[in-house]
DNA sequence: TTAAGAATGCAACTTTGTTGCAAAAGTATT
DNA sequence: AATACTTTTGCAACAAAGTTGCATTCTTAA
């Protein structure tokens, strides 16, 4: 295995290039979710606005990442665990935890969001839950 | 009582003006939520597109609407319940859904949130739960 | 009615996101 | 290794979203 990234390209059959290695790198050296903005502090010199936009979807399309919804206009995409990237679609049913201190978005992979029973009526396809607070960096 | 919209102000602290009062009234008699978009889109000949930045802003932290987030880069407000108002901080422990066939997205104000663990040095202030699917309406 | 303070509109600007198309790079085949 | 085919990229041009300062207008309270 040369490279962590170049696998998780050729597992979602996507061809392997310099730009998509790049920011498989950013995402896979991170230890929170980032966004779009992230990204392009850096690496924009190397690689275009919109490749970052177009990389950025065709990776939420293949399952490589998932978004995390905010109340700040700023969508935060963080890895996928392997499930997502092999079986094509989302399996994320973590809940994800934004700090108002350092205001890191991160996953918290080992905490399952709860059930919860809706309406009469409503069909459940998807959901999210995002808690506010301090982290556990800057309590 | 002349005018819901009005006391809501009085009772924020709030100057009376014709864009806050047109701004509340468009709340009241929505059945979703909505994006600074909807917004604007019912109320743009009459006032400015930052009026409508800068009202939202301010029924935010006057506690009159609250915000629910999203993957879509489009924020939605919607009202909130008397406590907010008069306690001047949000309580909203609601449930939100989004119709993916509608694209509505409203307030499940007899779902509460779960509870959820969160692991060891994380404090909570808030939390936001967001649900995808189908609504009642397009079932 | 008036004076002080707050909200609004406007202009100018920055940031964010989208689209079409030609050039470049990647992939599969010989 | 060269080729042909397909996909991705960069660029330009644009549209939409959000911000800021300031002069004018509106609200409120004395
Ligand atoms: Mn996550
Ligand atoms: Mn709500
Ligand atoms: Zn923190
Ligand atoms: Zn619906």
């Amino acid at each position: 295995m040369k490279n962590q990234g170049e696998d998780i390209l050729k597992n979602s059959a996507l061809s392997v290039t310099a730009s998509r290695k790049r920011i498989l790198e950013i995402f896979l050296s991170a230890d929170n979710a980032l966004a779009h903005q992230d990204i392009e502090t850096k690496c924009a010199e190397q690689y275009d606005r919109v490749t970052i936009y177009r990389t950025l979807q065709t990776f939420l399309e293949k399952g490589i990442i998932h978004n995390i919804p905010s109340t700040d206009n700023m969508v935060r995409y963080a890895l996928c665990n392997e499930t997502c990237i092999t079986s094509g679609h989302h399996h994320d049913n973590h809940v994800h935890f934004k700090c108002d201190n350092c205001g890191k978005t991160v996953c918290l992979d080992d905490v399952n969001i709860p059930a919860v029973n809706l309406p009469k009526g409503y069909t459940m396809k998807e959901i999210n839950m995002v808690v506010n607070g301090t982290c556990k960096s800057c309590k």
